[in-house]
This record gives structure tokens, sequence and C-alpha cells, in this order.
DNA sequence: TTGAAAGCGCTAACAA
DNA sequence: TTGTTAGCGCTTTCAA
């Protein structure tokens, strides 16, 4: 005999239709407000009560499966390794898209493989898949979602991809532009910290291919400094650097950089007179620490903007660009 | 004439049946390696190859309608409102589930009515909704998802809740230790910062509460103190908190109390000779700030601890207790 | 070892 | 103005 617990009876449109007294064409009509569809009055009411008293909830998955269209939309992000100011991003996105009747969900982004991660989001048969990882989205990805009936594929990224609606921002320029600072501060052995966290290298390396070009440009070096987010990893990085004589740092972004000048701090080691720091991604914590953090802002586009574009893509199948990511270097103290 | 893009052909089991010379039973047998069908080892390679050769997938939709059983899981939370620790432990428990064959999908939670919120959900019919922020999970929205026929209804909170499976912790307790501890301290005129973002209040809310109840058993008092999370609002606060001749202040969690503690140093109030100041949630930013940041760390179970009962759940309707979340207050020098 | 067929909850023609 | 009905893509029982 199965233990397995029976699964206690759900309501479904039928059951409001048998209580109301009506079909459960009529229901549908009523719970959709389906235009075109001539209802009276009191039916509507009626059903509208019955509903509510039996507690119907539609059901999206039949909904959809039905009706050829989803209201999803899929964003793939892992909540732990995106700063702050993504993290508000994201929100107003979800907040953005939701006004416009779209169902938005988070889903975790530990699948390296970008085909395989594909066609995990496939597999919902979402609208529309917004990524903003860079190179999370590949146009082989792109085929995937678009087989599985996704009507906006929509993706953040340094250069644009083939079959995907791209928002261009490279990542790179945050490195170029932070190396070029210190640069101009008079720096020439320049550090980059790159964060020993997981999840955290799709964003880094292309910050450490950025600073690379800038120091070939202006003929400094570069040292990329793996560090885990620790007290302790920062201390002990510190000491490195001052064996390795560096007079500047780019601290990946503004938490590790933050935690980076610190331990500077501590060990004797002046920001900025001994070795400039910079961080990036302006975070409030930028103007928490001492000395205040020189940082790298960038601008996203807007969310509304970005879900009007969503909502075009799903139905026009084409929509506007977007304006270009673009960084800002916020000097401070620390450099 | 309709605009409607035609929606591209989608690739279904029923392709991959008529491609590979079988029928959809025999699909769907080879794709779920479901237990006692008896496929012969050139069928199953010959769908398996089809299958790829499509880039067949699988529809999670239809096929948990058919199944009546779902392997979602949906944890309401907004992701810009959660501090890195809860952020970290979401991506650990997303993990955990993840190895389980759960996917996990967050959604913002921004309905106020809990009600409201539990109908949005139950229209994703998942196998569970884990709740975090207290007092988002009622014994009335848990009916809406039980009756929706989700299996695992699990919520943190402060008190059990009728039909809820509760991993309980008092936020409340957060703020009666930080109390508690600035009594050990000698202090007895006490601010608590309570912030001005939205969807902190949850969390704010039973802090002060508590911080209330401690002030009262050892007769000291508390003022609430607004606080936006911006270096001009930390810096006005402070300057209220000198004029209030305020000898502590609980910040809500490190973030906010490291602001405000930097605005004293800058406008000459020592810390933590004037006043002492305490954080929560043993964020790392505690030990990038100088003077290091008193806190209270909180202990959550363990995410593989969260995952085996939701399992549990969803299998047997039934799971032993989770550990009771509890608090330590982690003194450094700020206080 | 495989196929035929019913039906999950819902929408949208089409009929009445 | 409302009801009947045919599926959407899939799983699973039963029969072959």
């Amino acid at each position: 005999m199965s233990t397995e617990p029976s699964t206690p009876p759900q309501v479904t449109s039928a059951d409001v239709a048998r209580a109301a007294g009506v079909s459960r064409a009529t229901v549908s009509f009523v719970l959709n407000d389906t235009p075109g569809a001539r209802v009276s009055e009191a039916t509507r009411t009626r059903v509208l009560a019955v509903a509510k008293e039996l507690g119907y909830v539609p059901h999206a998955a039949a909904r959809s499966l039905r009706a050829g269209r989803s209201d999803l939309v899929v964003v793939p992000v892992s909540v732990s390794a995106i700063g702050r100011l993504f993290s508000e991003w994201v929100d107003e996105v979800e907040t953005a898209l939701g006004r416009r009747g779209y169902t938005v969900v988070l889903h975790g982004d530990r699948t390296s493989d970008p085909v395989a991660a594909a066609q995990v989001w496939a597999q919902l048969r979402p609208a529309a898949v917004i990524t903003v990882n860079d190179s999370r989205m590949t146009a082989e990805a792109a085929k995937v979602l678009e087989r599985a009936g996704v009507r906006a594929v929509v993706a953040g990224a340094a250069a644009p991809v083939e079959g995907v609606f791209t928002f261009v921002g490279d990542q790179s320029e945050i490195g170029a532009a932070a190396v070029g600072h210190l640069v101009e501060r008079g720096r020439s052995r320049i550090g980059v910290v790159m964060p020993a966290e997981r999840g955290l290298s799709a964003f880094a390396q292309p910050r450490l291919v950025g600073a690379q070009r800038a120091a070939d440009e202006h003929g400094v070096t570069i040292t990329p400094l793996p560090m885990r987010y620790t007290d302790d990893a920062a201390s002990a990085l510190a000491l490195l650097c001052r064996e390795l004589e560096l007079d500047g740092v780019f601290g990946y972004n503004d938490e590790y950089a933050a935690l980076l000048s610190a331990a500077f701090g501590d060990h004797g080691v002046a920001v900025p007179q001994d070795i400039a720091v910079v961080g990036a991604d302006d975070l409030v914590l930028g103007q928490v620490v001492r000395p205040r953090l020189t940082s790298i802002r960038f601008h996203l586009p807007s969310a509304d903007l970005l879900a009007e574009a969503v909502d075009r893509l799903v139905h026009d199948g084409t929509a506007p660009d977007l304006p270009r990511v673009w960084f800002e270097v916020v000097a401070r103290q620390s450099s």
C-alpha cells in the first residue's frame, strides 16, 4: 500500500461553474474579463462571489498550457552573488514587469554550461528570459529558448549576441576606468583583486581583462590578487601588497576594496599616500568607510525601459535598442 | 489581420516519438527513467539520440499538470531587502533543494496582504512555499496554499503558525539582546534605528519591540530613530543623537549601524566612549569598519536540514521539527 | 516490449 | 447570453 498522502481536493473552475450553475466557459469569461464576451451582470457577480467563497485560485500552468502563452519571466541570478546595486535594479525590473502583468521569478544560476542552463529555463516555457551576467547567454542557448517558445530573450552582455536582444555593457570598461584613474593619480604598480567566492568570476574576469588592457596602454603593470571575502584574507593580502611594493589597487568592487583598505590601515599602510584604492559599484558602503572609497559607478538602463522592451518583444517580436550601460569614476578620498 | 507573431513550432514529445518511430508513451518512459518500464536498450538510445538532435526540452507545466505533482518550490523574498547573511542562506537552500530534484524560484514579495500574496504563489501550484519574513505567513494564507495542493508550507516566524511547518526564530530577541548588551555596558539612553527603506519594516518592527521589552525590564529608555540608508541621513541622525544625549544605539543591522557609526566619527562623537553602537547580522562589513562593530549573529537551521524537511513534508506530509534560530552577541570595539 | 487512449485544468471556437 | 467541445503537452493504465 502506498503511503503517499492523498492530495486534498483542489478547487477547479469546474467546481465554480457547478456551484454557480453556469458552464466552465462562462467562468473563464468572467474571471479573465475576456473582451467580446457578453455575460450578464447578474451572472458575473454570482460567479465572482462563488469563486471567492470557494477560495478558487486559477491554475497558471493549465491556463498557459491551453492559451499557448505564458506570463512568466525568468531572471537567472544568484541572489548572493550580486551586489546591492544590481539587486536593487533587479527589484525594480520585477516591479516594472509586474505592473505590466508579468510574473517574474528569479532562478538561481549555478549551472556553468550556458546551454544546459537554458534547457532548465526552457522547461518553464516562460514568455521572457533576462540574463544579467556577461556570457551567460550564448547564441546556442538563445536557440534553445527560442525553440521553447520564449518570446523575449534578453541579455546584458559586453557585445551583441546573435538572436538575443542585448543591452550592451562591457564590464571590462570598469577595470579599464579604474586603472586609468590610478594612472592619472600617478600609480604604476597596480594590483587587481580577484574574488575567490563562487559565482563572482563571471564579473571579475572581464574587469581584470579591462584592467590589463588599460595597463598595457599606459605602460604600467598589473598583478592579479586572489582574495576571499574575509578579514584574515584581506589582512594577508595587505601584507603581500606591501611586499610587492604596489602603489595602487583596484578592489574588484566596493565590498572587497573596503575590506582591503581597512586591512591596509591596520598594517600602517597609508591610503591613499602609500597605496591608492579603487572600488566599483558605488555602494553606500564606500561612504561608510574612512577614507571614503573612490568607486566606479555604472548606469544600467532604467527598469521601466527594460520592462517596456520585454513587453514589446513579447507582443511584436521587436523593440527599440536600450541605451548602453555606461561607467563613471566617482573620486573620493582613497585615491 | 492580427499582427501577433506566429509562435515558432515547438518540439514536443510527439515529435520525438515520430522521429524515433515509437509511441509517445515509450518516449515518456525513456525520458523519465520510469521504474518498472521495460524498454530495450536499442530503443532507449535511439529515443535519447533523437531527443537530443531535435533539441527537445520537456514542458514542465504540462508534465506537472498531468502528473498531479510539481517540483517547484517558491521562496517569496525581496532580493534587495535581505542582507548578505540571509541571501547566502537562501542560496544554500536553493542548492540543497536542487540536489533533491526541486526547482527553486524566488518571487518578489511586495504584496502587503498575506492572503493576496498566497493567492499569487498558489497560482504556480508549487510543491512547497518557504517564507522567511516574519508574519508573511498567516493561518489563512496557509489555507489558501493548502487548498492549491501545496504540500509543504514552511515559514520562519516568531511563533508557530497554525497549519504551517514553522521554524521558530524571534527577531525581537535580536533587539532584546542588543539592548541587554548595551545595558551591560552601562548605557541607559538608547536609540533604535528604524530603516525607512521599503520592505525592511517587517524585520525592523519586531526588533524594536524586543528592544522595548528589554528596556522596560532594565529600566532604561528607548528612542526609535527613523533613518534612510544614505550618508546624509546618517549625518543628520548622528547630530540628533548627540542632541538627545543618547549613550547607546542599536543600529537595526550592521549596514545601518556602520553608516551611523561613521557619521558619529565625522561629528567628533567618540564610539564607544560617548555612544556605544551595536549592529546585527554579523556581516563582514562589521569587521571592515573601525571601530569594529559589535553585532548580533544569528544561526539559522542548516540549508540541508531545511531541504530535508521540505522533502519529507512533500512525501510524507510530516517532518521532525527544525532547531530554533538562536542569537549571540559578538562583542567588538564599538560597544 | 510497446501502443492506444484517457485525462490533468484550462481557453476559445463554434453552436444553440 | 450561455453551453458544448476540442484540444494544449504530458503521464500512466491497460491491452496487445
